[in-house]
RNA sequence: GCGCCCUUAGCUCAGCAGGAUAGAGCAACAGCCUUCUAAGCUGUGGGCCGGUGGUUCGAGUCCACCAGGGCGCGCCA
């Protein structure tokens, strides 16, 4: 399903899963029970001063029920001027306090000050306490980082949880276009971020081989075979011959025609070299040609950094019978039934008539209306076959399946949800991310994609022209639920404005640094590790201690946006990070003292070092789960 | 006609599960730099968060209605 190979443009759009209002009691480790057994991540510095907060909070407040505990946040301020961080503790927890926040504040800040991590605390606002940490509290966080590696960052939000995560999809019938290239991307990145999250994800592409669309395409691959073996046919003779018509003419079946003539000869034609009976042929050329075009489509997600873990067969569903057995069971739990269904209101099919059909009680489960499970020549519906495929997944013992589909089947996604919930029994919750349409833009001027006249825009030809990091990075620059803008002068310009050059550049200083240092000083080891264990006391300028406070941020943007489903929020703070360093690595241009290296200044130096190394290795991070290769030098 | 999604600075977009004075880049304006830390730097101006009501101590964020744009609406996937 998904982008079918005629959406009209490229991909598509979003979502908006209903979120499980309290973020569902979760199977083993309760993915929020942090009220109960919080998962304390101890490199999660927000994480940690929440916990003192909270602990704060409950000798004010003894009986604070733990709904209320819970919505209890850390969050960075916006303004330095009101601290590092600040609490909304005072204002959720003051009704059920029966005091006004203003005083908890006050009390919960005279608690707070003076702490092992915290300096100041104060109450401001509407009952909001800042916190204003020792600039300690946060070096603190280097040797963390440092020692950690690119694990730092890594939650315990999705412990016990195992996601599949569906996407691409494509139809087998011809080479991947930039329709696809979105949800490619957002699937694939989505992945790597609940991963890091620490669910277990499993990578899944659905092939879809068993509809019409195949068969159409098994009949474009045997013209060209006709063609190989020298066939007396012209196009129009074969085209009338075809149900359905001649589709599907692209060039690429030319060297499946090829292949068929070369492992078959003339078998599979008549002997004066026409269209033989289907029966002889029809499957043997669709097994090839899918074959053919899947290898195609394997490679081109391979250039696209893509790699799926299982791919699933919509034919071998069928063939062996998963599929009636799924909709028998359905017909047990008399789900199923043969009925009517009234016309769309407002927007009447030309050539509707009432019919009956084989319908899923779709609305038992919050669908609009009830959906047909067989065509009118008996065959499965699409629907029928996807629930047949979900199920599958839901066997093999999945808690989340997610649907990574182009903004054309928003509507699809209620049915499915219902499906799921229907043959689960309610155990698995079914999430749709939906992508939408982007705009290619060259120059200015829109580029087109259209079959008919040819400027059929390939992926292969996009990654040529501007490369898979630029190509992935582009992608997760906007909510996949947006409609987005690609300009492909934009991502190859080399200045501020490209962020995928911006956060490869900054990669490329901290790692042109430490090369660097290494030369300078030999007999220091400058390894991650080494760097680990160094004094940090001289990192005390504010542009360096604002780096140091973004970094503080990496573990918290990892878990929202793993909670969200919105691996775009990891190309933003990554642009963010970025703009720290490179504004740090500026001030060494008017003040060469503030340079990274001090020949005469080892300690100093190897603190920097040390802050440079966790830059770099958060960059790493968060480029990993996006899928894009972090450079060591720009070229 | 119905349903879902979107609407934030001139432009392209963020806004982290309702929190303080709504942010960034580009463009504009004003300075600086001409560097071997190349692919510039610093600062300024710029907003009725589509509109109107509502819920709340507090709304860009939640609810209702309206307007504009996108997608979908039986045997296509």
């Amino acid at each position: 399903m998904q982008a079918s190979p005629f959406s009209p443009d490229c991909c598509s759009v979003s979502h908006k899963r209903p979120r499980p209002a309290c973020p569902r009691p979760s199977p083993s480790t309760g993915v929020r029970s942090r009220a109960k057994t919080p998962p304390m991540n101890p490199s999660d510095l927000y994480e940690s001063l929440r916990e003192t907060v909270l602990a704060a909070l409950a000798q004010i407040i003894p009986d604070l029920p733990a709904e209320i505990a819970a919505r209890v946040e850390i969050t960075p301020t916006k303004d330095t001027a009101h601290g590092d961080m600040a609490t909304n503790a005072a204002m959720v927890s003051a009704k059920a306090a029966r005091q006004p926040p203003g005083k908890i504040a006050a009390t919960l800040a005279q608690r707070l000050t003076g702490g092992p991590a915290i300096a100041t605390a104060e109450a401001a606002g509407p009952g909001f306490v800042n916190l204003r940490l020792h600039p300690g509290t946060f070096r603190a966080l280097l040797p963390t980082i440092l020692a950690a590696g690119e694990s730092y960052g890594d939650s315990t939000a999705g412990a016990g949880t195992k996601i599949n995560v569906e996407y691409v999809s494509a139809n087998p019938t011809g080479p991947m276009h930039i329709g696809h290239c979105r949800g490619a991307v957002v699937g694939d990145a989505l992945a790597n971020l609940l991963h890091k999250a620490g669910y277990t994800v499993t990578k899944e592409y659905y092939i879809n081989d068993a509809g019409a669309q195949v068969a159409a395409l098994a009949w474009a691959a045997y013209w060209r075979y006709l063609q190989a073996i020298g066939s007396p046919m012209t196009e129009d003779a074969f085209a009338a011959a075809v149900p359905g018509g001649l589709q599907y003419k692209g060039e690429y079946l030319i060297a499946v025609g090829e292949a068929l003539q070369a492992e078959f000869g003339p078998a599979l034609a008549t002997p004066d070299k026409t269209i033989a009976p289907a029966g002889l042929w029809l499957d043997t050329v669709k097994d090839r040609t899918i074959a053919a075009m899947m290898a195609e489509i394997r490679q081109d997600l391979r250039l696209l950094g893509v790699q799926q873990d299982i791919y699933s067969s919509e034919r071998s569903l069928v063939a062996s019978g998963a599929a009636d057995t799924v909709i028998a069971g359905l017909e047990a739990d008399g789900l199923i039934y043969e009925g009517v269904l009234e016309p769309p209101k407002g927007k009447t099919p030309d050539d509707w008539e009432p019919r009956p059909q084989t319908l899923f009680r779709s609305t038992q489960f919050g669908d609009d209306v009830d959906r047909p499970l067989r065509k009118s020549d008996g065959s499965n519906t699409y629907f029928a076959n996807d629930i047949a495929y979900h199920a599958d997944k839901i066997a093999r013992g999945y808690d989340v399946l997610i649907d990574v589909l182009g903004a054309d089947h928003g509507g699809y996604v209620p049915r499915m949800k219902a499906a799921v919930k229907a043959v689960s029994g309610g155990r698995v919750a079914f999430e749709a991310v939906l992508c939408q349409i982007v705009h290619i833009v060259k120059g200015g001027q829109p580029v087109r994609m259209s079959k008919r006249a040819g400027t059929y825009v390939t992926l292969r030809d996009l990654l040529d022209e501007v490369g898979k990091d630029a190509v992935r990075f582009a992608m997760l620059t906007r909510n996949a639920d947006a409609q987005m803008e690609f300009d492909l002068d934009k991502v190859l310009a080399t200045t501020r404005e490209n962020p995928v050059f911006y956060v490869q550049y900054a990669h490329a200083r901290c790692r042109s640094v430490l090369r660097a240092a290494a030369d300078m000083f030999p007999d220091r080891p400058s390894t991650d590790l080494a760097l680990a264990s160094v004094a940090t006391d001289s990192l005390d300028g504010d542009a360096e201690l604002a780096v140091i406070r973004r970094l503080a941020q990496w573990p918290r943007i990892v878990q929202a946006a793993a909670l969200a489903r919105e691996p775009h929020r990891i190309a933003f703070f990554l642009y963010d990070l970025a703009a720290d360093f490179h504004m740090l690595w500026n001030r060494g241009k008017d003040d060469t003292t503030l340079r990274f290296l001090q020949p005469d200044q080892p300690h100093q130096t190897l603190a920097r070092l040390a802050l440079v190394a966790a830059t770099a290795i958060v960059i790493r991070s968060g480029l990993t789960v996006m899928g894009v290769t972090p450079v060591e030098e720009m070229r």
